[in-house]
RNA sequence: CGGAGUGUGGUGCAGUGGUAGCACGCACGGUUCGGGACCGUGAGGUCGUGAGUUCAAUUCUCACCACUCCGACCA
């Protein structure tokens, strides 16, 4: 490729509207413009990255006996209702009607339409196990799209459904899946990256794990476990809490408060420390609207995801005053709540002596309660969020926080969409079974991203040999000049020729400019030849990551350059 | 959906009650040229949309829309 016939210009500046470090350079250098909140159109390089890193998703799906197909974009209602999805998934999914009045939808998975593309037609425990994927344009609705590629509304994915007889086979092809995951991961170059033990949202299902790019502007919290690599993400991780001492002094006494109201105020207050305090946290279920309180110790926070499969419900935020309660003052001792409300105790309070908690009476606290002899009857539930520093429940090594971006999930689903959809599979005793299902999703885009936050640097990106838009940028300085020029096109023939994926700068313009663009792009290998250079008839070869710079005679640049992009590919792929 | 902010040539910004300017980019000519060169010339904008106030609105008022950030949500 040519660069004065590329489509697409690098910018000096940095664009309004993106703040992410990834996000500011895809857009600088030329490889993504935006159409509307979360809605991109490729450029060539971009595509050209997005393909590369399809291919390696794609030999790996297939390694594993996974077949490429194709799901429509475009889906009728009926086939939604069939799973409940149509109605259970709220404005996140797009819909429109047809010609004819005829609802419609905008894929945002494709659980349905994997089922019923298996259904009447895998038919016999002989079909299966069996997989199938497509790697396909998505659009989700998301409330609020940012970081580019990160969190978009219409994006790529490959998405992959298993169908197994029996769970023992899903689980070893479970497995199979996350090896292929890490190999691909590793593949497209990523090297900071984790598995955690994540969330199933509304996917349904048990065992599921989540592949994140580490980052500090990731989206996600995860815990992990640096001696035992306990990994998970904080909505669903575990950990042994502090101990709380058990020395009773003496007995309840109820304060007046006032206006303190937060566990701050009432720390402040009454002197003492949020570890000596027991706080309320309210909601109230969306379905059936029950009361939910939750107490945990002051200085920890409400980990809603648990509380909310607790009640196995999503929760919204509630006026306590509708109930009778005093909003700042409300505690263990003396609650009075309705009969259908859910009240928790978080196993932050477990052992828990001599602490501050609402007298649930307007300006009021109770100091000096005492789990054991004042709450004895408490049962313990695990819904505080994991704090840096707890031990690790596995080795119980001291946990650490950290952020990550969602680039890949898999899920075991069981038989919630064979189930639902009726697909059964005739067994060999004679009977039928509805197949148990897995699903495995790869966000293309976010990979794209998410491995530019990993790797670019203050010049710009830097793509990995194994999806780089380009392996070499091949940039003649004083291209004007017609040895130059003459060498120039000649050696760029013979690098495409030799297979090598080079982008030629071919623009008479000043050095800097191209030096800069060709950091900018972060295209791995740098060829430059010059006067001064062809005075000794070599090329200098710069690469882009490490800036090591060395100077090759032009008789050996095309062998020299394969041997580079080999290496260099090898080095990315070496512990598969 | 709550909170905050921004909409002015391709990009980044300034500005004014009398219908617009800078830098970069772009085009052409020339001089340079191994780290975003310089000189000259030129093209390019219904100032987000609609309404209101006014003799006059890009500027003031209101409404709407779009986009960004924080939060909620997130297969």
């Amino acid at each position: 490729m040519k660069i004065s016939k590329l489509v697409g210009k690098r910018v000096k500046e940095n664009p309004s509207g993106a703040t992410l470090k990834s996000h500011i350079l895809l857009l600088r250098a030329g490889f993504i413009k935006q159409v509307g909140a979360g809605i991109f159109s490729l450029l060539p390089p971009a595509q050209k990255v997005n393909l590369k890193i399809q291919n390696i998703i794609r030999e790996e799906m297939n390694a594993i006996g996974g077949q490429e197909v194709l799901f429509p974009v475009v889906m009728p209602r009926e086939l939604w209702d069939l799973s409940g999805r149509y109605s259970s998934i709220k404005s996140e999914m797009i819909r429109f009607k047809d010609r004819n009045n005829h609802d419609m939808l905008l894929g945002m998975t494709h659980e349905e339409a994997a089922v019923h593309m298996m259904m009447n037609t895998a038919t016999s425990h002989e079909d299966l196990p069996c997989m199938i994927y497509q790697i396909q344009t998505k659009f989700r609705d998301e409330a609020r799209p940012r970081g580019g590629l990160i969190r978009a509304r219409e994006f790529t994915m490959k998405d992959a459904y298993s169908f197994h007889t029996t769970q023992e086979d899903l689980d070893n092809y479970y497995k199979k899946v996350l090896d292929a995951y890490i190999r691909i991961y590793k593949r497209i170059g990523f090297r900071k990256f984790v598995v955690v033990e994540g969330d199933n949202g509304i996917m349904g299902g048990k065992i599921s794990h989540e592949f994140m790019a580490v980052t500090d502007v990731g989206e996600d919290y995860l815990v992990i476990c640096p001696e035992c690599h306990y990994s998970s993400n904080r909505e669903v991780a575990v950990s042994v809490k502090e101990e709380n001492d058990h020395t009773v002094v003496g007995g309840m006494q109820e304060v007046f408060t006032g206006n303190a109201h937060t566990i701050e105020e009432v720390c402040a207050f009454l002197e003492t420390d949020e570890k000596h305090t027991a706080k309320a946290v309210c909601y109230k279920t969306t379905d059936g609207g029950r009361l939910v309180i939750a107490f945990l110790r002051g200085d920890y926070e409400i980990n809603e995801s648990k509380l909310s499969k607790l009640v196995k419900s999503e929760l919204e935020y509630v006026d306590v005053e509708e109930y009778g309660l005093c909003a700042g003052n409300i505690g263990l001792v003396g609650l009075n709540v309705p009969d259908d409300a859910y009240v928790f105790y978080d196993q932050t309070l477990k052992g828990l002596e001599n602490f501050v908690t609402g007298a649930n009476k307007k300006d009021f606290h109770i100091k000096n309660v005492s789990m054991s002899r004042d709450m004895k009857d408490a049962t313990f539930v695990d819904i505080s969020l994991v704090k840096e520093g707890e031990k690790c429940v596995h080795c119980g090594h001291t946990l650490t926080l950290t952020r990550g971006i969602e680039i890949g999930n898999i899920f075991q689903l069981g038989t919630r969409y064979t189930k639902a959809m009726g697909m059964k599979i005739n067994m060999p005793d004679g009977t039928t079974k509805e197949p148990i299902m897995g699903c495995y999703g790869i966000g293309v885009g976010r990979a794209l991203e998410s491995i530019i936050e990993e790797k670019a640097d203050d010049k710009g990106l830097v793509w990995p040999m194994t999806i780089a838009p380009w392996q070499v940028y091949f940039c003649p300085i004083r291209i004007d000049d017609d040895n130059i020029s003459a060498i120039s096109e000649e050696l760029y023939k013979r690098m495409e020729k030799a297979g090598i994926d080079v982008l030629f700068d071919d623009r008479a313009i000043s050095a800097g400019v191209k030096l800069t663009d060709s950091e900018l792009m972060g295209v791995p290998i740098r060829v430059v030849i010059s006067p001064k250079t062809m005075a000794n008839t070599e090329a200098e070869v710069t690469i882009r990551e490490t800036g090591e710079k060395l100077f090759i005679p032009i008789n050996d640049l095309i062998s020299e350059l394969k041997i580079m992009i080999e290496d260099e590919i090898n080095e990315i792929e070496k512990d598969l």
